[in-house]
DNA sequence: ATTACTATTTCCCGAGTAA
DNA sequence: TTTACTCGGGAAATAGTAA
């Protein structure tokens, strides 16, 4: 919270002690070092802040003590009410890209009826045997693939046939052009790049949409804001 | 929100126009003006910002964006959080007196059919027939009554029985001295004054804790913090 | 011990203006 | 048009200290 002033730091500080709702004993040196400024700053705060009505002090015999008034709760309020509407809703993370011709491998894979049956029953769809691959244009798509990828919680598993593995791959469900409902598979050790994604579908996409080699797309995804977060944030607190 | 920095209105700007998941479009002008700051002023804490860490822009050739870094959400979510831990827990509100023998009314309406069926269903127990007259001794408490008041969810109602009109009132549990469950009753047109409450409880709490006129109790509502707020700032928005 | 005044230093805002 | 530099004035922070 290194951007907030001191005066909210002081109205957040007495309000974890209780001071919205009780007159709580606070002094300017207890304030000063849990802040980390001077005695003296904080005990022209604590007289600021009282004369723009944000608090009120009293003594009881040598004992000072300090509780918000409503303009106080009114300001901590005001500021959460805020976050709460911005951090809160959902999140549309757009990646935006031209379609490619890729290697067809992923039509192979379509047909393999362990995959198969998985992607019809996660997906909610029998994918149409074959993926559109999507190869991104901007940095911020690309950043925004590397974010959903990490974010994309529907699993299809791998499995062994004896000769050899099938790896496993991650989907999240998509809009492409705000019209078909799709699903981005994140296939894993795939060897397209970072800026690269493949897309399935009910339909072919291709014909529904005309679409050709070179044709601009993008895929939206409607995140929660929470599954957001916890992805973008996991690497950050490591 | 008048407390906070600039540097955190600005995030918070950012973030209202969707930069924590795409890069905006952003003049340091159109900054300037929505947070009424000069356009100096903006350019300078953008250029910190971004030092800080919090933002990244870049030019896609004319056009300047700007977008939140993970830090940058991160320093939102941390005020975010901490609010919410504050003003979401649960509050105790506290009022401390001394007991005092009343004019034994109480008694009196509790004896009455009509209201003493409404008592019983409404606060889950059979109300011992005499309140306990509680006459508040500070500032605080006197404060906390008049909030609670306005709090008290549980309504009783009045009636008409040809002869006269017998008034309603308003409850809400708490706990007096921490162990009895027990009932504060607001009475309309209540001939005390408001560093007066009458209490009820299924037994009688002069026995029960032995209680004499003069000694000290304190009763405690823990209230969801969302009543709390909507109760302190209905006037204060009004 | 605690608050808060005065003096000094540091930092921040915005005007002017260049690029 | 937009960004961002320099610089002067003023606000805010701390030190010293009184009450």
């Amino acid at each position: 919270m290194a951007l907030l002033g001191h005066k909210e730091k002081i109205l957040i500080f007495l309000a974890k002690r209780n001071a919205l709702s009780e007159s709580v004993e606070t002094s300017t040196l207890e304030l000063a070092k849990a802040l980390k400024i001077s005695q003296q700053t904080a005990s022209r705060l604590l007289i600021q802040l009282e004369e723009e009505g944000y608090i009120v002090r009293r003594r009881y015999g040598k004992v000072r003590r300090v509780k918000l008034t409503e303009r106080g709760l009114r300001e901590l309020l005001d500021v959460y009410l805020t976050l709460k509407g911005i951090l809160e809703r959902p999140i549309e993370v757009k990646l935006e890209g031209r379609v490619f011709t890729g290697l067809s491998e992923g039509a192979y894979y379509l047909q393999i009826p362990y995959y198969l049956r998985q992607f019809e029953e996660k997906l909610g769809f029998k994918p149409y045997p074959g993926t559109l691959n999507i190869r991104l244009m901007d940095r911020d798509s690309i950043m925004n693939r590397i974010l959903l990828e990490k974010a994309a919680d529907i699993r299809i598993e791998g499995f062994k046939d004896g000769k050899r593995t099938y790896g496993g791959a991650k989907c999240i469900l998509a809009k492409l052009n705000d019209r078909e409902t799709v699903a981005i598979v994140f296939i894993e050790r795939t060897h397209y790049g970072e800026d690269v994604i493949e897309v399935v579908a009910p339909t072919c996409l291709r014909e529904r949409l005309g679409l050709r080699d070179g044709d601009r797309v993008y895929v939206c995804v409607k995140l929660p804001s929470k599954n957001l977060y916890q992805v973008a944030l996991r690497d950050y607190r490591a």
